[in-house]
DNA sequence: CGGGTCACTTGCAAAATGATAGTGACTGTC
DNA sequence: GACAGTCACTATCATTTTGCAAGTGACCCG
């Protein structure tokens, strides 16, 4: 029984947030989606204790977002990858920074840049279906029967 | 000295996490939207300890994603209402909600419709510039000089 | 053989979380 | 007007998680 068995509610950002609802899990794949793969990169990059890194590397590893890859048998060398759930989490990520740039974003912040047009991206959370930004439309909640 | 003004990184993630890095501090502001905007309706909404209510609530309102308002004098009564900034977040909540959804979604789940076109919303963070969805073009990150 | 790197684990202290009980301001009811 | 009941908490204490520091094993390089 994994921890998902368990407690499964009816609410969507619930299930998200059980796979991920930390501070360094996110940071985590941050780091490596800036090619941050190795143990001892996101050690140092993050300034996380090293047994905190392992729980939670592991932890990401359980969920499903990273895989470990072995890639050198002598020395034995382990990278984190993402896998395609850890990509589509990403987004995700690039929201959060343009909320944060935005309220809590004094001093000057990296960001990211679109390399075919070399705009600065603008990350925004819409419907698919209508293109609007989420917020800009009413909406109805509906519960599972 | 606040908890903003010490370790400022240079990463917009890190900067918005600083502000709602935790599980429930999301759930509160879910539960918020749906009308839910009472200490004692949070509490038995999310089976949350009392203690901890009140610490992520008063974090919340420090880190101006909510305001206490009283709203009844005698007996004296508040609300916990959404600022801008905690408006601004729920978007990525949905982004959330629809991972949460596609990786972690057995069962039935509540969704969120538009009201006008009675569809199913599918949140998807886009570029606002080119409309592309995140992770469909590649990228540069910059860091500041 | 000795030092150095990498990827961790172990042991322990400190902090956060959670369960339970209690408190103060009321309100409404007999 | 005493008494149960609701609401919005606080206080106390156990449990859990986090974090620091030190150590370990596999290997490589001179």
């Amino acid at each position: 029984m994994t921890l998902d068995e368990i407690n499964l509610g009816t609410c969507p950002v619930d299930r998200g947030l059980m796979r991920v609802g930390d501070r360094w899990s996110m940071l985590v794949l941050r780091d490596i989606e800036r090619g941050l793969t190795r143990y001892e990169q996101l050690r140092t990059s993050l300034g996380i204790a090293p047994n905190i890194l392992s729980r939670r590397l592991s932890a990401l590893v359980e969920a499903g977002l990273i895989a470990k890859n072995r890639y050198s048998e002598h020395p034995p060398r382990d990278e984190y990858l993402l896998t395609d759930a850890g990509r589509d989490f990403l987004p995700i990520l690039m929201a959060i920074g343009a909320w944060g740039r935005k309220y809590n974003g004094a001093g000057a912040l990296s960001r990211h840049r679109d390399a075919a047009t070399g705009e600065i991206v603008r990350p925004v959370v819409v419907d698919a279906n209508t293109g609007a930004p989420i917020g800009s439309r009413p909406l109805r909640l509906e519960y599972p029967d």
